[in-house]
DNA sequence: CTATTATTCAAGTTATCGCTTGAATGATGT
DNA sequence: ACATCATTCAAGCGATAACTTGAATAATAG
């Protein structure tokens, strides 16, 4: 009763394409793409219950896209390559480029304003390394503290009205957050800009800066 | 009543991977890959019917990976850029490393001998241009017909027995299908092989070696 | 061994998907 | 206008997916 092997391998490729099918899978990878999580801790950040998260998270597994190991009663997940990631963004460019309905949305979040360019990872690191430029972290301090661009100020989003007055109107500000998949950082520098600052977002965020194999400072406990 | 934004975006994202996640709809994207094609040639290829096939096509279109336009009383679609070709490719770069099911599938599919490594279309068209190997297209002599690497021999998995005295034993064979989706090459390897010969396969297939901008032969009626 | 904590499993519900069937639409030629 | 051909739409069915709830399993601490 086999179906044909050509059937079945497209069987494999197509449970791949299914595992990225869900937008709380999407998250949780987004997650995963900071560092290696546990369950609980993907469940808070996600807003997804726990036996929920699990299952997402098991359905990962079997399309390969991220692997577990238990750590005491704790089960560690973590994205199995880079290449989980490139197919990540690559499903981003695709949805980006053609479809009209993303390009509203992405509109949307720059509050109606123009939003410039982002700044390629080499720029920022050429501009960090004369000190030409302030770069902002809008992700949850928690993940700040995890790992953030060395001389990155944290700020979410709740807090960015309350620092404005402490950012220099004429310097250059370059946001990001999570990576791609994040809209902090999108609107991050759409609130900035309606204050009049020079504000660019970061072209990617902390998983590819750290993907480049730049450097990433970690809180010490 | 509108969802967040960051949730609307994953929404469409997951929509381009749910559009992928069909083997009917991987069969389609090869057979576009060929070239542009009708509905109904599309069902005939890949054996659905054409009102499954018409709303197959349709999902793929919603997730921009492919775009229609109308010809007469026919609808032709094709891809929509190199973009859709890639993002299938990646898929099955995942798959082949991660899973083991797609191991073992393609390991059945050699018939239990040790498949060589694929030759690389640049070392292909080296030894086409010195005359120095034997090029079989082992697709349906339509597709044949519609474009094929010039000076390859076409002869289906059907006829290949039947050629087998006409292939010299000392010459290095090449077969290449429709691209790493399809089956057929590393079938007809396995069968060369199994008969003595040295066959390899070709890596990708002539999607793959047009998009590299090299020549195609078409056959004019 | 028992209690505790973290995760997974199992059952049930609702929604969606893939496929089929038959009718509707759109373009073309008589 | 009418007939024809290619494609799409609409309704219906069975299978699968997402989420919830509550129970079961694994590892650790007392």
């Amino acid at each position: 009763m086999s179906i044909s092997p050509k059937l079945a391998l497209l069987e494999e490729y197509a449970l791949v394409a299914r595992a990225l099918s869900a937008p709380a899978r999407l998250m949780l990878l987004e997650q995963l793409a900071q560092g290696e999580r546990g369950v609980e801790a993907l469940a808070d950040k996600t807003g997804l219950t726990i036996a929920n998260c699990s299952q997402h998270l098991q359905q990962l597994r079997r399309a390969a896209l991220v692997t577990s190991r238990r750590d005491g009663k704790a089960v560690i997940y973590r994205l199995t390559d880079a290449k989980t990631l490139a197919l990540m963004d690559l499903l981003r460019i695709v949805a980006e480029r053609n479809l009209a309905q993303v390009e509203r949305i992405l509109r949307g979040l720059s509050g109606g304003y123009d939003a410039p360019e982002p700044v390629s990872r080499a720029v920022l690191a050429a501009r960090l390394a004369e000190g030409s430029v302030t770069v902002l972290d809008v992700r949850p301090s928690d993940e700040y503290a995890a790992g953030h661009i060395p001389g990155a100020r944290n700020a979410t989003l709740a807090q960015l009205e309350q620092i404005l007055p402490t950012l220099a109107h004429d310097a250059q500000i370059v946001a990001y957050c999570r990576g791609p998949y994040c809209v902090y950082a999108h609107q991050a520098v759409a609130t900035l800009r309606r204050h009049g600052l020079n504000a660019r977002r970061l072209e990617g965020g902390l998983p590819e800066w750290r993907e480049d194999g730049r450097p990433v400072l970690i809180d010490v406990g």
